[in-house]
DNA sequence: TGCGGCTATTG
DNA sequence: CACAATAGCCGCAG
């Protein structure tokens, strides 16, 4: 079958705009598409699979299901980018909690099947052997019912005809997952998160091919101001670091040994000179700096020595490319209450560094960051109506401030006390206060933190399940580690309803400006929890300004359209990121 | 060699 | 050092 054949049959099916088609593609072999009506295949001899996905994405915009970001990341480098997918590891994440979701354990979850005995791929160990659950090899679902781990592993060198059951049982599983969404029937807004998580996966590869633009002459500049000239040789490199040990040794009693990257050493040191401390944070040197010489140099020392070993040539040499992007992995969710995250530092790039991070010639950037986002949030999902009204304001504090009788600046310690869970300090004072004027919206949290401390299932308010871990963990610990544990999980919960559902909201609007930027030619660069950097070319700074606020408005109301709430993003055109102060 | 502890960076 | 993350080095157990 051709591709022109593949889409006339995906039209005799009925296929149209929005409706789930499921994807298995193997550049080399051939891509196999399912919808209810059967499986349509066309071989990578007749026509390339990427290719055909292009063709079907413009005719059809169909939800392509695939079974995880895997799929979207070989589109992408293919140079495909479709508008939306239904992401069944994703979706498994939401509905099931937790990071892992390859394929096998997916479908023993969706098929109430023992999640421990689940197969694992790779390498026979002492509880499998290559009989085991039986059937024919050639059959992807075992005796037992469970999905055999190595199939994903073998499709790439396998049949079109394999690749097809793939897609098949793909099929399966998004039919399954919507039925379990559809199920959480508290959760009215669930199959609406796993769409928006999906586009999400969707972002992340594209945020994972395409990196962050990077000046590497002006990082380097950066980095040499810190620690010195790109090292010439390993000698070198050891040269210089002797030389940044001996600028803080030279200040301690002569003849006095210390490896300063040890913690354990660096606190005798400190003895030595009279200082006694329960560990050596930043914070505590910083308020004795003035004490003696050695503690300004050492403050000096880690701050060169962070650069050199995390942010330094190495880092860059290992992630910046030459055409001048800096790439990580991205992930959509992480395995808590289902952040973005990214590695190579995207997430933590010190805030000198962020200044080499430089639009691209006749281009500009968009800097959006959402204000506030957390306390409006808690509104929007606790439902307190007295919290939404302050929450109409562009100084969400402001009004909370007045209705407490305390200043602007207890007021937000202790809002954020309640979302975190602080219960000593003066937090707790003003704590009181706000039960009393937002008691809607503590109670919520007072239910997650009891809910975490009692392991008892709990979801953000978009459905997502937030993993609460094991009873097992607490084996051979004292009475007392087991309360500490116990206040943990309920901090962690109370805080998991607050930030996974501002991960949401963020994650919906990240997306629908990926859906509307296209026409601007714009591009969403990064993503940092309730920040996003777009770039697009320099004559369409205006309009992609104003296109943040409207996809905002747009997540608003699709997110919480009755909560009353507002959200608000400062929007600043920049050329580097750092020129923007949030 | 793997892992917990310490440290630093970010939201 | 409240909640979350990534990441590097040290010290110790196996």
């Amino acid at each position: 079958m051709t591709g022109d054949e593949a889409l006339q049959s995906l039209r005799e099916h009925g296929v149209a705009r929005g409706d789930l088609v499921a994807i298995a593609i193997a550049p080399e072999i051939g891509v196999a598409l399912v919808t209810r009506h059967g499986t349509v295949r066309v071989p990578a001899a007749v026509d390339d699979p990427t290719t055909v996905v292009q063709h079907l994405e413009e005719q059809l915009r169909p939800r392509w299901v695939m079974w995880s970001n895997a799929t979207a990341l070989v589109l992408v480098e293919a140079g495909v980018r479709v508008a939306t997918s239904w992401d069944i590891a994703a979706v498994h994440r939401l509905l099931a909690g937790g990071w892992r979701a390859d394929p096998a354990r997916v479908w023993a979850y969706l098929n109430d099947l023992a999640l421990d005995a689940t197969p694992r791929a790779g390498p026979l160990d002492l509880f499998s052997h290559a009989g085991d659950g039986d059937g024919s090899p050639d059959e992807p679902i075992r005796a037992d019912g469970y999905l055999r781990p190595e199939w994903p592993t073998d499709i790439w060198s396998s049949t079109l005809e394999t690749v097809g059951r793939w897609a098949e049982i793909a099929w399966r599983a998004a039919e399954m997952q919507q039925a379990r969404l559809a199920g959480l029937h508290d959760r009215p807004r669930a199959a609406m998160t796993a769409r928006t998580e999906s586009a999400a996966e969707l972002l992340c590869a594209e945020l994972s091919i395409d990196g962050l633009p990077m000046d590497r002459a002006v990082a380097e500049a950066f980095i040499g101001e810190l620690v010195g000239a790109r090292p010439t040789s390993d000698t070198d490199a050891a040269a210089q670091r002797a030389q940044r040990d001996d600028a803080v040794l030279r200040h301690a009693p002569s003849g006095m040994e210390c490896d300063l990257r040890s913690p354990d050493q660096v606190k005798s040191l400190l003895r030595a000179i009279g200082v006694d401390l329960p560990d050596t944070r930043a914070w505590r040197l910083e308020a004795i700096r003035d004490t003696h010489p050695l503690i300004g140099a050492l403050l000096l020392w880690r701050k060169a020595e962070r650069v050199s070993t995390t942010y330094g040539y190495t880092w860059l040499d290992e992630n910046l490319r030459d055409d001048g992007r800096l790439r990580g992995a991205w992930s959509a969710s992480d395995g808590a209450a289902g952040r973005m995250t990214a590695s190579a530092g995207l997430h933590n790039m010190p805030a000198d560094m962020r200044g080499a991070v430089i639009a691209e010639d006749g281009h500009v950037f968009a800097r959006a960051d959402l204000g506030q986002i957390e306390p409006r949030v808690l509104a929007a999902v606790s439902g307190d109506k007295a919290l939404a009204a302050a929450a109409t304001e562009a100084d969400l504090y402001a009004p909370v401030a007045h209705q407490l009788g305390i200043d602007r600046a207890a007021a937000k310690v202790a809002v954020l006390g309640a979302m975190y869970g602080q219960t000593t300090g003066h937090g707790a004072r003003a704590l009181q206060r706000l039960e009393a004027a937002y008691p809607v919206a503590m109670t919520y949290l007072r239910n997650a933190d009891v809910a975490g401390q009692h392991r008892r299932e709990l979801r953000t308010d978009g459905g997502r399940l937030i993993p609460m871990g094991t009873s097992a963990d607490d084996e051979n610990l004292s009475e007392r580690d087991v309360r500490a544990r116990r206040a943990a999980r309920g901090r962690y919960g109370r805080n998991a309803v607050v930030q996974g559902a501002a991960a949401e909201l963020f994650k919906t609007w990240a997306v629908t400006v990926r859906a509307r930027g296209a026409p601007l030619g714009a591009r969403i660069v990064l993503c940092l929890h309730d920040e996003l950097l777009v770039q697009a070319p320099r004559e369409n700074g205006a309009a992609l300004a104003q296109l943040l606020d409207d996809c905002l408005l747009e997540t608003a109301h699709r997110w919480a359209p009755t909560s009353g709430v507002r959200f608000i993003a400062e929007i600043s055109l920049i050329e580097r990121w750092s020129d923007a102060k949030s």
